[in-house]
DNA sequence: TATAATCCCTATAATTTTGATAGGAGATAT
DNA sequence: ATATCTCCTATCAAAATTATAGGGATTATA
């Protein structure tokens, strides 16, 4: 009824990945290819959007990888999805009515407020049930 | 990036639209059509699969029409996009992460929740900014 | 009982989106 | 040099989306 792509899916996973690792060596697209169970070459693709959207920054090369672009805090979730999906269309509607139109946009905003949540606190949540990270200490 | 598709906004007027009308005549396709500026033969497929989800009821011949099934009360939105497009993939999400999976949850539930507005919700809040009903008496 | 109006159902189809693969150019640490 | 990455483009099959078309079944009414 509401879908969510694959791609916003590996999107949202690989950016808590590198939420996870933020502070520490880049990670390389095939690792987080590998951890979350996402195809290499669409992966890739994947980021190289959210690159472009500056989500996360690059390094070529051998020691090569990917980082986030910034402080987990201050990338949402509705930061990731807008990038690979560009903006919601739910809001956007031609008709007679103005109550369903008041509908829509209320449903849209619903949602967007939803996935205003930082990576951050994707962070904590994945720390709190796991109580164990790779890139502790 | 969370998107509504043309059937779904369209199922949703016209089922406003029965709303609008319910316990009077049934309303004929090509008359929602008209008045919701909605394609007479797709409409008349939406209609169907409402019908035949138990939204709505119909009558052939002459003085046919549809009508909804049951009270604008107990209808909502949810139940309308449900029968159009099928349960929500959202908090199907196959990966390592229980955060992912959780927030995938929460998102869902919280959309689900704000589509379980009825239609008779709706109808209100056309007849207020509408204040003039063709239905009136 | 003929007729017009209406729903019912299936088939078809153009376009777009989705989900993915492939190959090689460019950069970099060692 | 070489191995290892990212970067970028092309390609592609399958599915979904957004319709259109035609005719059968049913019904009120003249």
């Amino acid at each position: 009824m509401i879908a969510i792509s694959m791609k916003s899916k590996y999107g949202l996973a690989a950016a808590l990945e590198l939420a996870l690792a933020y502070g520490h060596q880049p990670l390389r697209a095939k690792q987080i290819a590998e951890i979350q169970s996402i195809p290499h070459k669409f992966l890739e693709a994947v980021l190289l959007q959210l690159k472009q959207g500056h989500i996360v920054s690059s390094f070529r090369g051998v020691n090569g990888g990917y980082q986030l672009a910034r402080d987990p805090q201050s990338i949402t979730v509705f930061d990731v999805l807008t990038v690979l999906e560009g903006p919601s269309n739910i809001a956007q509607f031609e008709g007679k009515s103005d109550a369903l139109k008041q509908f829509w946009i209320q449903t849209d905003q619903n949602i967007t407020n939803n996935l205003k949540t930082p990576l951050s606190q994707l962070v904590q949540q994945h720390l709190q049930t796991q109580n164990i990270s790779m890139y502790a200490i």
